[in-house]
DNA sequence: CTACCTTTGAAGGTT
DNA sequence: AACCTTCAAAGGTAG
């Protein structure tokens, strides 16, 4: 993890965290040209053109200028190898200027107590201090008034009308306006958060912009207690804390919070709930209905990308977010060390508040349902012994080798061992 | 309707 | 420790 290297003096995070930044050639000389989403694009797509071609690194700028984009939906049959490798050449030939230079972004005051004095988070602080990160409703970056992922959505004087009265969704009641002191929107356990100074705190309440409501659905059965809202023993009056899972006080969704069933589901409940037929349906809508999918936080990528991704469309006129990704991507890798390490900060903000509005949570949560939850099935049977079976099944090695996982072996000789079991 | 594509980084898991 | 896998966002596209 890159921000463990409590021994390192970097501060811009982790090695690995800078890794691809130098490997993109930084000590190459960077032309300064006027770097446009079509010129990006154009690279992306002479480079998927380019590709069988033997071009060298110094005579592919014209090259690529020259050609003609192909369609746009050529590079969804390239490998990813082959993308990678133009990539590359147009990294190291093509796209050397800073692309970015009005960067619209208002850096953060150190906040403090979970970085080591070069900015890293020490260690303890990743396993103890739990620090709030914030994300907003749908479209609006938790950060956004750090930094202008959408400037349309969030006006820290002049708030969304919907936001103003503050309007229980269900019940259409304005609610009274918070506490100027208090952030609302931090219904955790007492004794996790309440006690803890809030890092962002000077973000949460000013814009009347939610952070993750706590919720009690969507966890690992380790942490339930603590994060169970109890308004009785909240030091919030119970209008603030959430009314539902994934509503918050302004009743829209946040989108760190989705219902599982839309996408994915929690691996836990889903395993849960394989053998509660018992159960009836209502229920099980019910229970599904409560279950909610607490999102990873997103990296310093995905912060740019976010940020970015808007402007870069704007430039161009493709929409399509694979080849978005690869401009931005590269985009990416040509920013400054300094402009990478705002995104860095802004990420591992973004941890530390995820970590601290969600103590229990783990990005396992989100992972669907995994191989190695499922002991593989034919290791229970009894041996196989019968000598024209496969080598691999008279040893028990029913696995799909290639997946390398504990699914079961669908040959003939463990199906049977399986059936003979049953 | 769902999965895929495409990017980087974080985190968890496996070897 | 090194490596692998999954998931975060996004929206067009293919099956």
């Amino acid at each position: 993890m890159p921000q463990l290297n409590g021994g390192g003096g970097d501060d811009l995070g982790a090695n690995d965290e800078m890794i691809s930044f130098k490997d993109e050639g930084e000590q190459e000389e960077k032309i300064s040209e006027n770097s446009s989403a079509e010129r990006d694009l154009a690279d992306v797509k002479s480079s998927l053109v380019n590709e069988s071609e033997t071009n060298q690194n110094s005579s592919s700028d014209s090259e690529a200028e020259r050609r003609p984009a192909p369609r746009s939906e050529t590079f969804r049959d390239k490998t990813r190898e082959s993308l990678e490798e133009a990539a590359k050449r147009q990294d190291g030939g093509l796209f050397k200027s800073p692309p970015y230079p009005g960067y619209p972004f208002i850096m953060i005051p150190d906040l403090t107590s979970p970085y080591l004095p070069n900015g890293s988070l020490s260690p303890t602080a990743r396993t103890s201090n739990k620090v709030p990160v914030v994300q907003h409703p749908h479209h609006v970056h938790p950060l956004t008034p750090l930094i202008t992922y959408s400037n349309e959505h969030f006006t820290p004087g002049n708030p969304p009308p919907h936001l103003q009265t503050d309007v229980d969704p269900k019940t259409g009641i304005p609610r009274p306006p918070h506490p100027p002191d208090i952030s609302p929107y931090y219904p955790l356990s007492p004794g996790t958060v309440g006690q803890i100074p809030h890092p962002l705190g000077w973000l949460v309440p000013q814009q009347g912009q939610p952070v993750y409501p706590i919720t009690t659905g969507g966890f690992r059965h380790p942490y339930p207690t603590a994060l169970t809202v109890n308004a009785s023993m909240s030091r919030f009056p119970p209008h603030m804390v959430p009314p539902h899972h994934s509503l918050h006080t302004t009743g829209i969704p946040h989108p760190a919070i989705v219902t599982p069933n839309v996408k994915q589901e929690s691996s836990h409940s889903d395993i849960s709930s394989l053998d509660s037929s018992k159960q009836t349906d209502g229920k099980k809508v019910e229970e599904k209905k409560k279950e909610v999918h607490i999102k990873k936080p997103l990296n310093a990528f995905m912060l740019y990308m976010k940020e970015m991704r808007a402007k870069v469309v704007a430039e161009c006129t493709l929409k399509e977010s694979a080849a978005i990704n690869q401009i931005l991507g590269r985009r990416w890798h040509a920013l400054s060390r300094e402009e990478q390490a705002k995104y860095y900060e802004l990420a591992r903000k973004e941890r530390q508040l995820h970590m601290q509005l969600y103590p229990g949570w783990s990005a396992r949560d989100n992972y669907v349902k995994r191989r190695e939850y499922f002991p593989n099935p034919c290791l229970s049977l009894p041996p196989i012994t019968d000598l024209s079976a496969p080598k691999k099944c008279r040893a028990r090695f029913g696995l799909d080798q290639q997946n390398n996982w504990c699914g079961p072996c669908r040959c003939v000789w463990c199906v049977l061992a399986l059936a003979r079991a049953r």
